[in-house]
DNA sequence: CGGGGGGTTGATCTCCTTCAATCAACGTGG
DNA sequence: CCACGTTGATTGAAGGAGATCAACCCCCCG
């Protein structure tokens, strides 16, 4: 999971992991190979800024391996994670010639790029793309809409397992691990990450993390390991509503 | 500005007032004349419902003229605003069949309204809505991603002047009143609401807007009657960064 | 006149921040 | 191999911003 540079330049549009998610995600095989002539890759350092907030921006991309942050600043400092990009995310947006947000890789991050300019010429002859980013970007409004919740109203203790849910959601999609037995999955983030991404002081995270262990809702294996051996107490440490919306 | 049913029902798309804001924003004219044929106009009282989250909904609509809100629960009965509805905003997203938030009316408000699986019909057969909407839910995650800045980081103070700049640009862009001079507007929201949207509590709202007026940073006239003498002053109390990002 | 909605203000409490010390894991250079 | 610095994490003590609970005001309206 970690030599990426082997493998990293020619893949094929058929060949790639985020196919079926991504923003070409609906297109046709003869619709790929025009993305395929005008794509190029592009590979971020651990730690590596990939845009900043008010420079020019010539591309788009979408992750496709990776996990990077969406940041914004206040004056005197003081950041909000606005949101997280993982693979088949879609960055940068169309028609607009300059970064809104500061993003940065959280861990090496390959992105498969598209220069602005044609990729909006191609939005226009292909209304495969824009469909697809319109459902995305309404599928992200949403998460967004959901986050603002849990800023404004939720409880330190609340927000974490929030977190939790949503990582271990995420992790349990990606393995596949349908089956029900303990969910186990790796923090992709430090604490200081998830401080940020919530609206709370690192300490706070280390806090609460401490204590849903202390009170046998997860459990630690090492720093990063996460064990949750009953998903649903989990769920109720969130404070959602737990009857009506299943989302998706 | 309070006597609506009087001109209701019979607009023609070419006289709206929000011809150039809304959906149909990029429409040419005989498209124009396709959506005239299928639109129909509902008022909602002040107060009333427009639609609850997980109940079915069949239309998507346009705010014509008043104000909504959008609104997210936890289970104990907490909420926070996560949206505002205002003339020219779009409501309800193609594809879904469940509405996904709270909707009610602050005032009275006018939709202009399509049943959803036309309106589906016609976004794959006119890329000018498509585009248009792509366009504006973009914008909305914008504002709701700069929204979770606030909502995480800001503090009570910061939260009040932010939202009190925001109210202040749209109603001078409404007047069109440009000039210097001590702008004046007239609050649209309780202080009940206001703390709904800042993810505080009405009595936090009401502290910290007689705070704002002692310091001379704004002037009550009534209860609900703003004046801004210095609005730079008032954009120095937002915690914004000042120099970079102006907004369009 | 009574009542209710919206608003302000005060007293107290509490959850989270702030500041700070400590620890474990890791690498690096002497 | 060990001293040292660094980075991420944990824990403690103190303080503060905002929540909570409660009283009260104002104004409109029935």
């Amino acid at each position: 999971m970690s030599m990426q540079e082997s493998e990293l330049l020619p893949i094929r549009c058929s060949d790639c992991p985020i196919r079926h998610r991504a923003v070409c995600a609906r297109c046709e095989p003869h619709e790929l190979r025009l993305l395929e002539e005008i794509k190029y890759y592009r590979t971020f350092e651990v730690g590596q800024a990939i845009a900043w907030t008010g420079d020019r921006l010539d591309f788009v991309a979408s992750v496709v391996s990776g996990i990077a942050t969406l940041r914004q600043t206040l004056e005197d400092g003081r950041t909000q994670m606005v949101g997280l990009l993982l693979p088949s995310d879609f960055m940068g947006r169309p028609g607009r010639e300059v970064a809104s947000y500061d993003v940065s890789a959280t861990t090496e991050v390959v992105m498969c790029c598209f220069r602005r300019r044609p990729f909006e010429e191609l939005m226009t002859s292909m209304p495969s793309i824009a469909q697809r980013l319109l459902e995305m970007t309404l599928d992200e409004l949403d998460a967004a809409r959901e986050w603002m919740l849990l800023l404004g109203r939720k409880t330190a203790r609340e927000k974490i397992a929030s977190l939790l849910t949503i990582l271990a959601r995420r992790d349990a999609a990606l393995t596949l691990s349908r089956g029900a037995g303990p969910l186990e999955f790796t923090l992709p983030l430090t604490r200081e990450a998830m401080a940020d991404y919530l609206g709370l002081t690192l300490e706070t995270v280390s806090r609460q993390v401490s204590a849903l262990k202390r009170d046998g809702v997860i459990k630690l294996t090492g720093k990063r390991g996460i064990a949750i051996p009953d998903f649903g107490r989990l769920m109720l440490e969130t404070g959602d509503d737990t009857d009506g919306g299943m989302p998706d």
